[in-house]
DNA sequence: CGGGATCCGGCGGGATACTG
DNA sequence: CAGTATCCCGCCGGATCCCG
């Protein structure tokens, strides 16, 4: 609670502005790459995977492969990943509620 | 909550990985230019300028200038701001009681 | 003390093309 | 389908100097 250094460290997960669009999605279950894709307004193919494989490496989602013609990878979060995806819920929670409140004080700084 | 577009929003404040630090170090009050950069291990006094800038613009924390000589700038959270620092504060928990759990998953996985 | 202005190097990340 | 590989541009952000 009182050390900022690893604070930040966490922030190289969390700040990624990704990392925590896709935690999000696996809160149900889990998904395929395609699916990700599909449901991550804006994200490259590139980032996806990137994000992922960093995401794995962490121990917050796992990676499974069947081998078959066409392939079929699915992730899913970790005991891990799914206490992290509860520590996020307040933050995107709060996300909803105050953004208009956000570009509100935006538009007024702006027009000054 | 169902929305991923507002979420992405959202996370241009805080997947800035200087802006969540900040607002955690004014969770006590007030606190001074100078306080915060020496508070904020390795942040650049270019990206503390204007990382305070956009938070100001954001509405979650206001900028008081003392026009005396030394100058004396002090920065507060808003009352939006703080509402964020309360939401944030699971996740800063998190990052505290997990980052061990991470490291050595980063070295299992790298040692592959 | 608390910035603003400028320069510039590195890399984050998009676009595209190719594979098992 | 789920990637990998390569190219390449933009801008993030550090370093430095100046100012009220």
């Amino acid at each position: 609670m009182q050390d900022p250094c690893q604070a930040r460290e966490v922030l190289g997960i969390v700040g990624d502005k990704w990392a925590l669009l896709i935690v999000r999605m696996l809160k149900d279950g889990p998904r395929r790459f395609t699916e990700l894709k599909r449901g991550i307004d804006g994200i490259s193919q590139r980032m996806l995977t990137v994000t992922l494989r960093d995401l794995e490496r962490d121990g917050i989602l796992t990676r499974t492969v069947r081998t078959v013609m066409p392939p079929h990878v699915s992730y899913e979060l970790t005991t891990m990943g799914r206490t992290l995806r509860e520590a996020t819920a307040p933050l995107l929670e709060w996300s909803i509620t105050h953004l208009p409140h956000i570009d509100a004080a935006r538009a007024e700084y702006d027009s000054r």
